[in-house]
This record gives C-alpha cells, sequence and structure tokens, in this order.
DNA sequence: TTGACATGCAATAATTTTATTGCATGTTCG
DNA sequence: CGAACATGCAATAAAATTATTGCATGTCAA
C-alpha cells in the first residue's frame, strides 16, 4: 500500500499535533464529532482549565483544517466541525511506523 | 499492555517532532547510531540545503534529549548520540493508535 | 606543553506561534 | 423588521521557538 504525501503536508501536520490545546480539540472532537466552534469553545473552557478566547480557538482550528485534519461544513450560521483521520493514517504510515515498526524487539 | 507517561513527557515529545530538522535529525541518526554532534551538523549542511550553526543543532539535540529521544555518551572529547525509541512508541502507543486504529475500516 | 579539536554556556536577535481585542457580516427568531 | 446569535476578519500584543555570536572548558596528539 502506498500513500502520497509531501514534506509540507507531513510538516503541517507534526505542527497541528504539536500543541497540546489542538490534540484536546481532537480528543474531544473523536468522542464527539459534528460540533460547532461555540461547543468546542465550551468544551475548551469545561475541561481545559484555562479559558481560552473564541479566535484563540478559531485559529487552532484553522490550523487543523489546514493540516487537513479537519471537516468543517455550515448549517446555517453554525459551523459544523469533524475530524478526517485520513491524513494521519497516512502521516504515521510514511514516518512513524518507519521509526517504530522496524527493528522491534519481538 | 500498559504504558505510562504524563502530560508533560507526551507534549515534550509531540513538540519534539514538530520542528522538520529534528525529524531529519532523528531519520539520519537512525540510519546511522552513534554520531557526534559535528557528524550530525555534517549531515545538516550536506542534506538540508540550509547551513545551520553547531549551536542550532545542539539546541535541536537537547530538545530531543529532553523528550526522551536521545541517548547520549561521551568518548574522550567526543559527544555520541543514538536514537531511543522506546519514548516514540509509548507515545504511539496512548495517542497515536487510539485515533488511528480504532473504528478503522478494514 | 602547546595547539587544534569537540563541545558547553550564555546572551541576544530573528522569527513564529499563540492569544486578545474590536468591529463587521450574515442568520435565526420573535 | 430588529435583536440576539454564530461566526469572520484584521490588527496587535504576548510568549515561545529557533538561530546566531562570542567566549570558556576539557581532551587529544604531536
Amino acid at each position: 500500500m502506498f500513500v502520497a504525501m509531501n514534506d509540507d503536508e507531513l510538516d503541517r501536520i507534526f505542527r497541528a499535533l504539536a500543541d497540546p490545546t489542538r490534540r484536546k480539540i481532537i480528543d474531544r472532537l473523536r468522542e464527539q464529532p459534528d460540533q460547532s466552534l461555540f461547543q468546542i469553545c465550551a468544551m475548551s473552557v469545561a475541561e481545559g482549565g484555562k479559558a481560552l478566547s473564541r479566535q484563540a480557538i478559531t485559529q487552532h482550528l484553522d490550523m487543523l483544517q489546514n493540516a487537513g485534519l479537519l471537516h468543517v461544513s455550515w448549517s446555517g450560521r453554525t459551523k459544523i466541525h469533524s475530524l478526517d483521520l485520513k491524513p494521519l493514517r497516512e502521516a504515521a504510515d510514511i514516518w512513524f511506523r518507519k521509526h517504530l515498526l522496524e527493528g522491534e524487539n519481538p
């Protein structure tokens, strides 16, 4: 099985995963998909401890989307966010597994 | 199988992987372990395109070591670097696989 | 011992990332 | 229609990351 992904894409994904707030968003979005920006902000406040502004969350979501990790749609005035795990799997294929699976002691 | 890793450790690992220079260092160190700082600098110059200062490389190595990804030893005046992939595997266990393996369509 | 070598340490500069603020736009509901 | 709502856009501030420079320390080898 073969995946195609250039360095820039891979880089965007790794960068997207570098921030704990974004990883938390990914976690929550996986637990419950199709959340609005407001819902995501609410989660963030409820769990994260520190309350980020809506714009901060928006910027994090932008980075996730830029890395191709998000599927976004609109329902009226509401923006709906869900995960797209495919790029994550591709990144794992071409990088992570290379280091984690080769030469593993059984 | 159970792994123990706190949020800080996980965060250091993800941050360490966020930079392309560091990922390249990991790649090269995997191809050829037990390299000195100078060797790593030389590689970086030879391959990376942009020539970083020795100190820049040192700082990158520090971050990798801080994330527990490096095994360092001394031979006289020479510092020897090798990878320690165990933390990477642990990080994959508690985070990556959760998202990548669950709910995979077969 | 001395000079070249391999590296460390510390300060600072340059760049990027993260967060905030204020205002603007389109949508729903009464 | 008009008010509350959900979000966007843009500028800027704050903080963190990345890279550089200069000097210091310990080691090897002639």
